[in-house]
DNA sequence: AACGTCATTCGATAATGTCGAATATGCCCC
DNA sequence: GGGGCATATTCGACATTATCGAATGACGTT
């Protein structure tokens, strides 16, 4: 690990989180010195990763990351090869879906379909979810064991009345999850909401993302029709993927 | 310029230019030694910045940049106060409509309505035209001076047979645009489309953003109550952001 | 104008990052 | 499975870079 550039990707996870900041909020953040910061801020302004907010002393994340992230998500080959198949499945189940992939301990959605009835809804492809508190990454957890000890090792945060936090039950709802490649979330990462996730696989039975349907609460649980739509369409993406054996299994601590 | 963070960008750059990218290729790009540019991708690749691509020893840009770049636009306050404004501007024309920042020798698009017309049209967020080959481009540039005399100063790219890149034609018509707070641009960027943009400015006066109405060439020149509507959100924008004094004016070599 | 707070500059030096050599890994072919 | 080649990764000496404290400049408020 390279020091500095440690220290400027946690400046940007620190403007993430506060939105804006001074350099001396910034320093007493990091634990370091103003003229430290500084020469690490000013850096990353440089290549538009971080701008001074208009009219201020305080900085913020910068435009060339979004350049950056939309080629990110240019690049993806499971999102581009998901697409069509979570819009069909939008249609048929008349739920909105998701794509989640991992960032360390939570789920990204990197594509998002809104349900097909034309109400406003937030677009949700950059949002993260705690994987402990969602479907997708249930999912993701249940695939891969090491990532999960680290996680179920670490004090898990409650996101409403429901989440489950407590790393015995988890590990069993894990374990169900690898045994039947299907992951359900009733109200543990948004009240009201809940969501039913399985597993996409690449060409080397890898899971490297998770598809799901997200219902209100009030619908829930989900018909078998829509656990077979959801289930069709994993197994549709992860075969233009190359994978042709959908479920996946687990590998025993692969990491 | 802090050389370590300075080389972690450049390698961020290189992943955005060429998607998937080994070692030996990044360090051939950026001139450096091979475990030079393998300590640099790690560090980036401990953060999510990077990633291996799934199955092989190349790497792409990280699902972190998603994250990051959700936040930034979640974080622009011109983007939050434009939306209804250009959401309406649409409707009202039947027109596409972006909103572009300035990001180097690009403008980048923080927010993009598509024409309400319900046909099939590409997201456009997070995509960057050359500045000299858009309207958006040319707004941002008519109000930094000392930007737009850094740009004249480099060969442009010809996007179309159409595109102007001749500096002492764009200089004139930066000119225009300064004294008509408008730009236009016929098939500069794409062929078959053409736009016109005005600026948005802040409480301090500084334009920080500008707003196009995008058409089919076919369709050009724009009617007057277009470009009535397209000033009309300018002004809202702006007012809301604290300037009461549409159209700005241009302050020379102000940066 | 004065004051307090914060941003920025500067330069000595501590320590970090660099980079060449060696080793490990992955892939392809037989 | 073995061999060969290309590329990734590791390791450690040391050159160079980043750090950080002190000083100065800028900004906002009174």
């Amino acid at each position: 690990m390279i020091q500095a550039i440690d220290r400027a990707a946690r400046v940007l996870s620190s403007l993430q989180g506060a939105r804006h900041l001074g350099i001396t909020e910034l320093a007493g953040i990091l634990e370091l010195p103003p003229s430290t910061v500084h020469g690490i801020v000013k850096s990353l302004q440089a290549h538009g990763l971080v701008a001074k907010e208009p009219g201020s002393q305080r900085y913020m994340l910068g435009p060339a990351l979004l350049k950056l992230s939309n080629v990110y998500l240019d690049t993806l080959d499971v999102r581009a090869r998901a697409m069509r198949w979570t819009r069909e499945l939008a249609r048929r189940t008349g739920l909105s879906t998701r794509l989640g992939a991992e960032l360390f301990d939570e789920v990204i959605i990197i594509h998002h379909n809104r349900r097909p009835d034309g109400s406003q809804q937030m677009l949700e492809t950059g949002i993260t979810i705690p994987s402990h508190a969602s479907a997708l990454g249930k999912v993701l957890l249940a695939y891969h064991p090491s990532a999960a000890d680290e996680l179920l090792a670490k004090p898990l945060r409650s996101l409403t009345g429901d989440t489950v936090t407590d790393p015995a039950t988890l590990r069993l709802q894990l374990a169900s999850v690898a045994e039947r490649a299907l992951a359900m979330e009733e109200d543990e990462a948004v009240l009201g909401e809940s969501s039913v996730a399985v597993p996409v696989a690449d060409r080397s039975g890898t899971v490297i993302a998770a598809v799901s349907v997200v219902m209100p609460s009030s619908e829930w649980p989900p018909e078998a029709g829509v656990l077979n739509d959801l289930r069709e369409t994993a197994r549709n993406i992860s075969r233009e993927l190359g994978y042709s054996e959908w479920p996946p299994r687990v590998v025993p601590n692969d990491d």
